[in-house]
DNA sequence: CGGTACCCCCGCCACG
DNA sequence: AGCGTGGCGGGGGTAC
């Protein structure tokens, strides 16, 4: 699943979508590396698809607008170190004054607002630089308080609005006080909401399955339909009539033993075998059989990480057949057979690499 | 490891 | 016609 070469050549790929993580001291560092990872994941999984498709075809095969992998970087208000308010640093690669190059999407990262506004206001002309390179990209975005930048910047009122996406459910503003009075809360919503947002544009950008397929990499298992609702008009318009659906599959991450066939989930939400497929496939942007079966990997995954039941119990214990039927499915999913984890072996799932 | 029965998925078309 | 739905068939893959 982790493949350095092919992120490498993901990266090397001419003309990627350029990604900015704007982190300004005092950034809460989730809500920074929680949409690294989401772009990050996203290249990795395209690089892969890309490989899978090129040994079946010949060589050529034309590279749509589509498949473009993403360049993430992290920036700040000058290149180097980047002090969080969790005190753990980062390092931006380069200051926000030295961009010049075209920027796809530029994303800012919330964090102790009086900590971030002060170092903006400490260093003349940099608000005006970020103005410049927020302009010149394609969309804008903010993650929680990061939100205060764009608004002291004038990037959400102005004539321009309509060229930024900006992540400002209400929701979130009113929580504000929250994340000021109580740490343990505001990090792992913070963390969440960045990452849902950055699942949003890549579903924007790729579609729902490779959305989808990140999320359940990273095991991010609930999507947050909140942080759909503030953007682009082709992803509201697919928020209609999901609910079935999307309660269907929230089912089956919590009963991945019951009997999860076809008819049997159709029968579930009262539609015909035909009908819930498609409006399955829709929805999710996957078959159901697929999503069941990858739903159960991932349980089995779990349960071998913590936990010392034996393969029988946990086969069975997730809704394989039996031991064999889920070992076959581990390779075909995750490239290891389920006794990689045990030993150790495989891919750290959710591993952090930051790293460009 | 191989065979076969089964399941899934999708194109197609008829229906309202 | 335009749209959503449901049934059918085959072929492809998978479980046992």
């Amino acid at each position: 699943v982790y493949d350095a070469e092919a992120m490498a050549a993901s990266l090397t790929r001419a003309n990627p979508r350029r990604v900015l993580v704007l982190a300004l001291p005092g950034a809460f560092s989730l809500d920074v590396l929680g949409p690294f990872e989401i772009f990050q994941g996203a290249s990795r999984l395209l690089a892969l698809h890309r490989r899978e498709q090129s040994v079946g075809e010949a060589q050529g095969a034309a590279s749509t607008q589509d498949e473009l992998p993403y360049q993430v970087e992290l920036v700040g208000t000058r290149a180097g170190k980047v002090e969080t308010a969790s005190d753990t640093p980062l390092y931006a690669n380069r200051g926000i004054a030295q961009v010049r190059d075209p920027i796809d999407t530029l994303i800012v990262a919330g964090g102790d607002v009086a900590r971030m506004m002060q170092a903006v206001h400490a260093e003349p002309g940099l608000m005006a630089e970020f103005k410049r390179v927020a302009q010149a990209a394609r969309r804008v975005v903010s993650v929680g308080t990061g939100s205060f930048l764009l608004a002291s910047a004038g990037l959400l009122d102005g004539k321009h609005a309509d060229m930024l996406q900006t992540a400002f459910p209400a929701l979130h503003v009113e929580r504000e006080p929250i994340y000021t009075q109580d740490g343990n809360i505001y990090t792992s919503a913070g963390a969440s909401t960045g990452m849902d947002l950055a699942l949003a544009l890549v579903r924007d950008d790729h579609g729902p399955e490779l959305a989808r397929k990140i999320a359940r990499w990273l095991v991010l298992y609930v999507e947050r339909p909140a942080s759909q609702a503030q953007l682009g008009a082709p992803l509201r318009a697919q928020t209609g009539d999901q609910k079935p659906i999307h309660e269907l599959a929230t089912f089956i991450l919590e009963n991945p033993c019951e009997n999860l066939s076809v008819t049997a989930l159709a029968a579930r939400v009262g539609m015909s075998v035909r009908n819930f497929a498609r409006a399955f496939r829709r929805d999710l942007g996957e078959t159901p059989a697929s999503y069941v079966e990858a739903t159960r990997v991932e349980a089995a995954r779990r349960q071998l990480e913590h936990g010392s039941a034996s393969m029988e119990q946990i086969a069975t214990g997730v809704g394989f057949g039996s031991v064999e039927t889920m070992r076959r499915a581990f390779v075909r999913r995750t490239g290891a057979p389920p006794s990689a984890v045990r030993t150790g072996r495989s891919a750290p799932v959710a591993a952090v690499s930051a790293a460009i």
